[in-house]
DNA sequence: GTCTATATATGGATAGAC
DNA sequence: GTCTATCCATATATAGAC
């Protein structure tokens, strides 16, 4: 038994679980309570609603993504280099947490707002875009990239990798795949990916 | 005031705009009654539960996707015309339904093999698919196409269509755009992502 | 801190008048 | 067909014993 972890802890873990693969709406606090073997007013006592709860997990999670995708592009490395970077970096954390994206993008339609305003999203984000942007004007006036809108490149990019976790069920049931097949797919398109993009538009 | 439609029209048309908007568990029969400008008694008398008159939307929804493709697909179309017309009418479909993508993989999500089995999904789509690949197959023999894994641009193709859409709030807020300048990157996207998948896979 | 029991709120569904 | 009133199930939240 992992009777060394707080009561708190396996709280929070199991509620992460639940969330991710429920939603808030669609989570219950039975579900929760069960899964970390304790009493359902034990959750209350802890994080006092169901709401702040949540808040407490969707904050944790969102603060996954950016750290390194801001690393990478405020490096010096070539463009090519970080794009694929980026992808790899971004499939890695997608396979250790397969659930965030259909968790995140159901958060953030409901209220766009919200995401915006707490942890500074746009406060990480909007720089680093800025230095993508720059960067890849940089390569195209030098020739070695096609003329192409940042926005569009960057939805490309993003698309491939998040889609192709939104979209795993669909794509199993439509190609037959097993989890073991599906994951060897997702390995795959690490590379493909990166090779998609940079055929796509290398000058 | 529309008066001429069927309160069953106004409620399958409120139903639609409700689910759309929140999911099924998310929807709630008041917030339809409201929408439809009737009681909620008779959302029930019409409809007999909220998993029937859903179901119903579902259904719907759902049949506008495939016969198009399938269309298209079998079609004796030059290659990259396929992928252009595809695109094109899918961002169509997307750009008059566009809260369609999350629907449907939330509720893909939630159980896929229900997806599966009502409606004959996978009757339509495998045998499409199987023109897909043979197309694709036939035109990387000829060399005219380069080496790709037909499941891999099928899945980059989709991605960069689809989550255009479920993207959408969050690249809104990161680009700072309006709704019409939204609709308009929209617009771009399509002759955008035409060109860099021919781009990324023409020998 | 952790439990049992219970209060309270929400939302789907039904009964019955008109 | 359409309404009001009400029932009932589910799920969040709290009270209080240990």
């Amino acid at each position: 038994m992992t009777k060394d972890i707080s009561t708190e802890e396996r709280i929070l873990a199991a509620a992460k679980k639940i969330f991710m693969r429920d939603g808030f709406q669609g989570a219950r606090m039975d579900d929760i309570a069960e899964e970390a073997n304790v009493n359902k007013a034990l959750l209350h006592y802890y994080f006092r609603s169901k709401r702040k709860l949540f808040e407490i997990i969707f904050q944790e999670t969102k603060g996954k993504m950016l750290p390194r995708v801001k690393e990478i592009f405020e490096s010096d490395m070539p463009f090519f280099e970080k794009i694929e970077k980026f992808v790899h970096s971004y499939f890695d954390l997608l396979i250790e947490n397969p659930a965030l994206p259909l968790f995140i993008v159901n958060e953030v339609h409901k209220d766009p707002r919200k995401f915006a305003e707490q942890s500074g999203f746009l406060e990480v984000v909007r720089p680093t875009m800025m230095i993508f942007m720059q960067h890849l004007n940089d390569e195209i006036k030098q020739g070695r990239v096609k003329q192409i809108a940042p926005m569009h490149l960057l939805m490309n990019i993003m698309s491939m990798c998040i889609f192709s976790f939104l979209g795993k069920p669909m794509f199993q049931m439509m190609a037959n795949m097993d989890e073991l097949q599906y994951q060897f797919f997702l390995q795959q398109r690490k590379e493909e990916v990166v090779r998609f993009v940079i055929d796509a538009i290398k000058a």
